[in-house]
Order: structure tokens, then sequence, then C-alpha cells
DNA sequence: GAGTGGTCTAGACCACGGT
DNA sequence: CCGTGGTCTAGACCACTCA
């Protein structure tokens, strides 16, 4: 692979450095690291703030720079969990619960906007990044919109949203998704590997493809200690009714 | 007014620069404007990296660098928390639980845009709909930007946004908010009158005015029964970093 | 006081966009 | 082609933290 910038070759580097040293640990000064990597004081800071940005190391004036535990920001935005992760420079991967294919009752029927009757392929899994839980997620789909598809074809490295497409030629066209806090079950924090009674983020995502049918409906819990959504916000429009809003249940 | 660095000194004089020129115009070139000012090509690409991420320029490669057109489409908007409760049938009061001012020392300073030792308003304020309790926020601002303004002013059924506007000709036009999961201690739960130990969301938000002054850090805390973020999230632009959406407490 | 990050300078070369 | 932004260097001084 090669880095075309300097400065994003460096950022790998100490990103790696990162990884080995571990959270909380101290990172050699600027001065040091621009020898150690043959370039310019200004490269390796321009190559600390891109970590900066990504929430990977936090810098103390006078006192140095550290490796921190990333809160992930969550973009707006329905990249799939893998994008989402390399994105920030972690590897992604699942690890399968179970899997199941129910019958859909009239309330799960209306939810995805399908037959009452018809079945509807379950999938839980733990998604990870660098090995590290930060999601517990259960897939629900019609299973007349992605015949064949088993749990399994969901594990490891694989991508729901490039199942859609390249199996059944779907593409994520829409979605509309909800936040709220809870405060975890034992059971939930045990599969998260964190203390019970943390808080997390629980997102429920419907998307539709490019006819409009819904091909997804997953809730997804994660770690509140990782996981952190970022907007951008304007004012009101007058007369215009808002796009998105907090609702109240 | 003095700015302490000289990017930022230069930041707000090419700001005005745009203002004067209006949306779409060119801006000169940096060799240019660093003569102009006597600083740097850095200095000013610093400042336009600040602009940049107020998004007040916008700079094409090769071309040039250009005053940014009104925002497409800005799918999401800053409500007061007045404004929210009404849309939604419930009648907005707040219940003053102390203000004061102090002096900012530099992470708040730096937090605010401001120069550190300068005071701070802060107000501590329940935030209720229908008389019940929904959030309690803690504002910071510079008072500087609001003289004279004090806790009383922000009692019962005020709005900070209105009294910007009225007293101090300031409009509410950017901003940036993050949410994170909580768990309330037993003060903050008793506060909003709900059991210690319930989950909630935290918001901060940091608005700047038409000048792209910060008049606002809001930390608020939502019960997590009564407050839940939606959002239509669409598929990722290729090369687009998320301008994400969402809503506001 | 020694070492850290934060800011700035004056120069250089490269990659890209329009004419 | 020329002017633009994008990247990089080698050095300097300042502001801060911590032993």
């Amino acid at each position: 692979m090669v880095a075309a910038r300097r400065s994003t070759e460096v950022s790998a580097r100490v990103a790696a450095l990162c990884a080995e040293l571990g959270p909380g640990a101290m990172l050699p000064g600027e001065r040091e690291l621009s020898g150690r990597f043959g370039v310019s004081r200004a490269t390796v800071r321009k190559a600390l703030e891109e970590l900066m940005a990504r929430r990977v190391v936090e810098r103390r004036h006078g006192a140095g720079t550290f490796v921190r535990r990333p809160a992930v920001a969550q973009p707006l935005m329905a990249t799939s969990f893998g994008d989402d992760m390399r994105r920030r420079g972690l590897e992604p991967s699942s690890r399968l619960l179970w899997w199941d294919t129910v019958v859909a009752d009239t309330e799960l029927a209306g939810r995805l906007e399908m037959p009452g009757g018809e079945a509807v392929l379950r999938v839980c899994r733990v998604r990870l990044a660098d090995g590290e839980p930060m999601t517990l997620e259960t897939l629900h789909a019609p299973a007349e919109r992605v015949p064949g598809l088993t749990g399994e074809d969901l594990e490891g490295a694989a991508s729901y949203y490039d199942i859609l497409v390249t199996r059944f030629g779907r593409r994520i066209r829409s979605g509309t998704q909800s936040v709220a806090p809870v405060v975890l079950e034992a059971h939930e924090a045990d599969l998260l590997g964190v203390p019970p009674g943390d808080a997390a983020l629980r997102f429920v995502r419907t998307s539709r493809d490019q006819h409009g049918e819904v091909v997804e409906r997953v809730e997804s819990l994660a770690r509140g200690d990782r996981y952190l959504i970022e907007m951008d916000i304007m004012p009101p429009r007058d007369g215009a009714e808002p796009v998105s809003s907090g609702a109240m249940p």
C-alpha cells in the first residue's frame, strides 16, 4: 500500500503504535516522532491532528499526547457498520449469536411493510471493532425479499448491505432511525464486555431499497462509552417543518 | 478586541471580507492574503481551515477559495426548547435553579472562543413541558456578548434565542451538537422527577450567531423516557463527510 | 528547569484547473 | 501556460505541565 501523503503514512504508523501501547499510554513527543519517522515536526503534527479528529489520541498542552479510548462518532448516514469502522482505522468483524426464521405477526409485518404470515429472517450478532465489542444487533428482514439468506452468511466480515447489492440487486436508498438512551441489562452488558448498569444507545433503524421496500429493521445497542452522536445544526427556516426532531413517546 | 492567535485575527478579517464580497465570490489567493495581512502563508492556511470547518468558505484545488453559497437543503434545525414543545402542543416553562458569573479559565474560554479571564454567565434551569420536567440545562454564555443579561431574564417562559435577537441583535446561524447516553445521578434524577439510575441523553450544543461568534454552550440532560431522537438517514454520498441531522432538546 | 504541545515563519516543490 | 490550493521542511519562540 502506497501512502500518497507522508502525513497519512505517519498517521497510520502512529495509530499502530497506539494499538501497541494501549489506552491511556503516553506517546513519544512530536520531536522524537519526527526524528523516528524522518519527517518534519509539522508533518507529525498534521498526522496527529488527523488522529485527534478520529479520537484516537488526546493531546494535553505541556503534558503530552496520549492514546485515547475512542468514543466512536455515529454518522447519521446509512453507512454499514463495516465501512464506518474502517473509516476510523478499525477492523470490523461480527460474531454470530443466533439466527432463525419466524412467521411475522401483525405487528412485525406492519413494521416491515410485508404481508402477515410470511417468514422473517432474524439474525443476532455482536459487531466488533479491532476485536472489541461495539454493538449488539438484531436484524429483521422479510425472507421473501432476501431468498435463501441465512445467519451464517452474515458471519465474520460479511456486510449485509454488500449482500443486498450483489445477491439481490437491492440498494439502500433511504431510511429512518430513532435513538434512545437505555441502561444495559446484565446479559447485554456481558455480551458487550462492559459493567451491567452502564449507559447505552438503542438505535432502531428501518431501511428501504430503490423500490421503496423495507429490507431491514435493525435494533442495535451501542456502548455508551464508545458511541457518540455528532451533528451540525441549523436554525429553523420560517414555515418549514423539521425533517427530523426529538419526539416524545 | 485582542486576538491571541494571529490566525484567529486573520480568520476574522477574512470572514469580514467574505461578508463584503457575497456568496460565490472568489477570495484572493493564499499568497496574496499572506502579504496583505503580513503573516506567513501557513498562518493564512490555518485561518482558512478554520473558516472551512465553519463552512464559511469552500476551497477547490487548482481553482481558488470561494465564499460559500447559502447551505443547500439543510436537513436539520436548531429549534428552541420552547418552540419544540409548543409544536407538540405542550406548554413550555423554565424553573431557574441558580445562576452566576464566573471568570473563564483557559478551557472554558477555548470552548466559547473568547479571551481567557473574561466573565461568563452561567444559568442552570429545569425545562418543563406542561409542568413536567423534561431537561436539566446549564447555559454558558460569554458575558461580553450578552451584556447585562442575568439568570432572572431566563425564568418562566423566556426564550434565550428571542432575547438574543431582540436585545442583542444576534441570530443563531449554525451550531454543532453531540449526544451521548448517561445514567442519571441521584440529584439529577431528583430534579427531573425520575428514579435515580434511569437512562438519559446528554446533549452538548455550541451555537454561533451571524458573525460566527459563539453565543452559547449548553449542556443538557434529557429524560430518556421522554426523549427520543428521530432522524431520516440517507445513503452516503461519495466523498462527502457526514453533514448529519438530528434533533434538539 | 526540562520537556511538552501550540504557534509562526520563509521557503520549496507538487498536483490540479482553467485559459 | 500560470495561478491556484496541497504538502512538506527546518528552524524559531512561546505557553504550559510536572517533578
